[in-house]
DNA sequence: AGGGTTTATAACCAAACGATAATTTTTATT
DNA sequence: AATAAAAATTATCGTTTGGTTATAAACCCT
């Protein structure tokens, strides 16, 4: 499921107040209570902006972002009751994009994050069509040649995932945390899916043009050429 | 003149030490005191972000801020004595990033500037461009002429460090921490990694115009000549 | 100009890496 | 439990890499 904006707050009932009143903005919202739901929601789900408190209670917002920011880019709203301006640097610094103090005006949050989605916010990838290959993401389908060809579930997945991410070097190490939700195997593992996946879509599987080997860093997906 | 910050405050004093501050920390800053002032400017120079003051002699913040979002797409923060909720969702609105209250912080302010410079910084210029060389980071790809030219895992960074700090000197030690990772090897593998750049992008790699020997001291990336 | 030092050039090599194919283990289905 | 499908493992092989070394050229100082 894709969501705008996910709070992560102790404070329940702030929390799902202020998810509710963004919900009325259509600004489409989740709110979990700790660190742990917050990784949890964030291996199933995807969202454009997280509004982060910064005492949980299972762990430090600081400490969560810098978790979050070895993964991903997405913008990060800190949420406080401290006032310190120390506080807001450390927040700054390590990686958010911005501090709102409590108690905040709902309005100005929903200001703050509606600028922030309307800067920041991706064009979703719905898919991916060329001549040769044809991707449909919310269908689960893939189309070579406008023969259907079947994927497996992990198939799916991973090249999903490198397409989402088309034209960016995606290492190993990311692939493993978002494919193989940090099971790690072996990158003989991730060879022979990619091997797989190769041989189905691509016109010359050992030249491929499509999945690129990045050597010493991980694999690409190149779209938009001909 | 390439500027990081563009402060615009009737408050001289303000608007001045504000500046200094930024400039002490690498933030290249200019502050110019009336709406007039901001445009005139901003035709002859470019600036990566916006500190804009809401009340300025002859026109207000928000007016100044609609007529530069026809132009451009660079980031504003508002700063502003007016504490009300309304305005910071205004301001938010109409196309501002952020909302600063005055009095404010140097050093929070500070920290909201390069958090901005950061994200925005990274988002669009992400590379090098000329009529002879171009060089995208994110794509991890580099083309001469045109022409796509394969590099190894090291080179790449090599080169995106050198380009990423264009017009510096780098030194050797900084490159053996930076690239290297501290592994410390000879001075001769460094050598022969510059060598094999050069055969790659300059036009007479004997007379190297972008990868500059300074003697004794190291390496430096000369871009922008055309 | 000459000696010492720093950098450029070129060829070489061991280790690391990825592609491939065959095999085993796990998971899902009937 | 039996079977089929999916995913992981393993082993082999060829390629790419990144460093090493040796030699030549360029630079700096007295």
């Amino acid at each position: 499921m894709k969501y705008d904006c996910l709070i992560v707050d102790d404070e329940k009932l702030l929390a799902d107040s202020t998810a509710e009143y963004l919900n009325l903005f259509q600004v489409k919202t989740a709110a979990v209570y700790d660190a742990q739901s917050c990784r949890n929601f964030l291996n199933e789900h995807s969202t454009q902006v997280i509004l982060l408190d910064v005492n949980l209670a299972d762990s430090s917002g600081f400490e969560l972002c810098k978790e979050l920011r070895a993964q991903t880019q997405v913008p990060i709203i800190f949420i406080s009751a401290r006032t310190g301006d120390d506080d807001q640097v450390i927040g700054l610094n390590i990686g958010g994009d911005d501090y709102i103090q409590k108690p905040y005006s709902l309005s100005v949050l929903s200001a703050k994050v509606k600028a922030v989605l309307k800067r920041y916010g991706a064009a979703e990838k719905s898919g991916y069509h060329d001549d040769w290959l044809r991707v449909d993401f919310t269908a689960r389908q893939v189309w070579v040649q406008n023969q259907e060809q079947h994927l497996t579930a992990l198939e799916y997945r991973l090249l999903f995932f490198l397409i989402e991410h088309e034209n960016r070097v995606i290492t190993k190490q990311e692939l493993f945390k978002q494919v193989w939700k940090d099971k790690y195997t072996t990158d003989g593992t991730l060879n022979v899916h990619i091997r797989k996946l190769r041989q189905m879509i691509e016109k010359d599987p050992s030249n491929p043009q499509y999945i690129i080997t990045k050597w010493g860093e991980g694999y690409q997906f190149c779209g938009g050429k001909q």
